[in-house]
DNA sequence: CAAGCATATTTGCTAAATGCAACTAACTTG
DNA sequence: CAAGTTAGTTGCATTTAGCAAATATGCTTG
């Protein structure tokens, strides 16, 4: 045979804190790059993780207690230049929560260096929320499970970068017809009140990247 | 550590065979699978590729004879259940050349079963080739250097699976601005000439997937 | 060589989607 | 109960996409 390739998955957690998007970093105990900064990760399993999948969800669960209600795969990142131990395989997931876990969370745009190529894992990761965000209802997951249209509406404004029109982002978040009025609830304040909505339960598989085993979660995948 | 885990790249090489997709396939010589269809594919070579991008382009030079205009990492398949071997982990890569290579070239829509989750690597590549086409200039890649507008509407009718409207397909072309015309070369047939055009040479760098060396190859990524 | 044919390319119009701004609604506070 | 603040809607101008027809250009044929 060849000889042996360090596999790893890492994953890059997001979520907005104060309305700015951050990430989960770990300071690492143990060579190479002890005390610095890292995304969570880890070898893989072979007894214990049937796929890629169910590694990225055992780290978080290790490492954060965290299981997020998004989680795809984002790419590998492998090569000989990235972990001086040798040749190595990182399988990058990326995942989303709302911000009410605990956690050590850093804004993405003010990263200071990071161990291994984390740096570039984070940034495919952002660059993936951003370009999915145009058709789709991702940044959702950034928020608690029920929220009003618009904070909805601040998300997507923060993670893409630009000012929504209001009766446009309306009009197209009805039509997707993503979202779940919860019947009677509305967001109290000083002002008028507002309607409150939930991510419709919807059993999406995501074909682009399921593994031969049925995945087990429900709200996962777009 | 922990029990090696098999590392290997696969590549879902795509043309076009007469007006329809196809994708390059090898008649496994040995175990596992020996004699049963398989996407060309190998081991990382430690010692040879410098990161998985590497690996990719030597199989398919080494496998095929090819150096395809065309190359991004799909995603990774990775699990217990994909190889009889155990634990292993394929880093799929999908590419497009044009139709000229000689290979053995098998209709996307009508495979046989094949070796390995190899069924399900093509799916998704054949996902992400449509998915990509609807809003940039990927089919090209299907078609030689140059060729006239109407071959491009053709192969993208050919990937969408549904016929464009002729005007408003030049429009959206034009507007995306990434084919030169080739100047005072046209088609000529029985009928009046068509304008020759080739897609714009551009250095592209597909941030999302890049490592840390940097890419030799002019044409690729998106 | 003129008429007819086949495909290329453009043009004009209609319908749909989007962007902008003003308007109405509902609630709190003084 | 008027003023202030945010929620949600409506009307219209602008842009974009879809469809059909018209025009352009070369080849073939009588």
């Amino acid at each position: 045979m060849y000889p042996p390739i360090i596999v790893t998955v890492d994953v890059v957690l997001m979520t907005l804190c104060l309305d700015v998007l951050c990430v989960a970093l770990i300071r690492r105990p143990n060579a190479p790059f002890a005390g610095e900064l890292a995304l969570p990760g880890g070898y893989v399993h072979a007894q214990e993780d049937g796929n890629a999948e169910d590694a990225a969800y055992r780290i978080l669960r290790e490492k954060m207690g965290i299981r997020p209600p998004y989680l795809e795969q984002l790419a590998t990142f492998a090569g000989d230049q990235r972990d001086p131990r040798g040749w190595s395989a990182s399988i990058a997931y990326f995942a989303l929560v709302s911000p009410t876990t605990e956690a050590t969370w850093q804004p993405v745009n003010e990263l200071k260096t990071l161990a291994f190529d984390h740096a570039a894992i984070i940034q495919a990761a952002v660059d993936r929320l951003r370009s999915k965000s145009a058709y789709s209802v991702l940044p959702a997951y950034l928020l608690p499970e029920t929220f009003t249209l618009a904070e909805l509406q601040k998300i997507y404004e923060q993670v893409l970068g630009s000012p929504l029109d209001k009766s446009s982002f309306r009009r197209k978040i009805k039509e997707l017809d993503l979202l779940d009025q919860v019947a009677g609830s509305f967001q109290i304040g000083n002002q008028r009140p507002a309607q409150i909505y939930r991510l419709k339960k919807m059993m999406t598989f995501d074909r682009t990247l399921s593994q031969s085993a049925p995945r087990k979660t429900g709200r996962s995948g777009q």
